[in-house]
DNA sequence: GTCTATACCGAGATAGAC
DNA sequence: GTCTATCTCGGTATAGAC
């Protein structure tokens, strides 16, 4: 798995998309700070210098597939904002969050959780604060104590527990439907 | 906050000791990979060469500073281990948990949640794996199925959970407290 | 046990030909 | 769009005096 372009598929034209989903599984599994450009490329098939035509440095590749992230969790909650604040438009949310985390897949949340320190360098953190926030807020109801955002805050973790949980060999579908019927728990059990 | 030593006590002969509390900062506050053992060595009054003294390397400055940590845990889990496995042993070790996280400080947390991409080369992150395993263990029960140990783990990330929320202006006693009370209503939900 | 000075290396980034 | 070649900088790590 180590020689270039393993998808086997078209190689010109499309560098700058495939860098994204490489460099994504790159970072995640080995980190940003312990993954060198040079490394991306060579797997990529492509030199340094070719990445750079695309993006124009390290930081701008990992905000590019960042970015990503953000403007689709916000058309989600875009969506939960037209719908009347109620526990069942809560729970729909959950559900809806557990969809959209597995199509992304786990690299993604890996990448976020385990190189946040790199990450909140740039500029696109402040972005993905405020989506957390709305998404804590659509979570919790418009008036919510402190308890209230704390447990919102816990069933946001539980969905996305078992993903940084590493290297247990259960089914990852049935984990994430047991991760969502936790989180379900911990909303329906507020007072 | 910029000179060196702003503990203002004894300089000799500590520096080890207290190379331990700076790097420990500083690798919460700006990531592992930001922090230069220069910048480390300067906020402590001393070159970079002394810490060479005391560690072989930044990466064994890291690996002490986590050490300290599974040895806490462990000597926890081995406390929990002489008690009966029950659903009450199972709340009294989230509780002392909850206390030793107290203890630590949210620096320890931020430190391994926002930098495990770079912890995971170390030697010791297969004694954290295991130490929270153990852990795991200990809140499912012995025999648990998926969606228990799913719950276990939903608990934990609760009572950590808060820790990880940036820039909540909620007083930090009254948030810890609260968390401990959402990760116990997790575990008692259970069937 | 702590310092000065320096070697060394790999990283990100750029220039300019094709 | 992609290449080769090169630059620069900051990092870790070491040698040896004090």
């Amino acid at each position: 798995m180590t020689q270039p372009d393993a998808g086997g598929g078209a190689r010109r034209g499309d560098t700058r998309a495939r860098a994204l989903a490489v460099a994504l599984r790159m970072f995640a599994e080995r980190g940003y700070a312990n993954t060198s450009l040079r490394e991306i490329a060579d797997r990529l098939g492509v030199t340094k210098a070719a990445l750079y035509f695309h993006y124009r440095s390290k930081d701008d590749l990992l905000a590019a597939i960042l970015r990503e992230y953000v403007d689709d969790l916000g058309d989600l909650l875009d969506d939960a904002a037209h719908r009347p604040a109620s526990p069942a438009t809560c729970e729909w949310l959950l559900c809806e969050l557990a969809q959209q985390r597995g199509r992304w897949g786990s690299d993604l949340l890996r990448l976020i959780r385990q190189n946040y320190a790199e990450i909140s360098r740039l500029p696109v953190v402040a972005d993905m604060r405020q989506a957390h926030r709305r998404l804590l807020l659509a979570l919790s109801g418009p008036g919510a104590d402190l308890a209230g955002r704390v447990r919102a805050q816990a069933a946001l973790v539980a969905l996305e527990g078992p993903v940084l949980l590493p290297g247990d060999d259960d089914d990852e579908q049935a984990t994430r439907a047991a991760a969502l019927a936790v989180a379900l728990e911990i909303v329906r059990a507020r007072p």
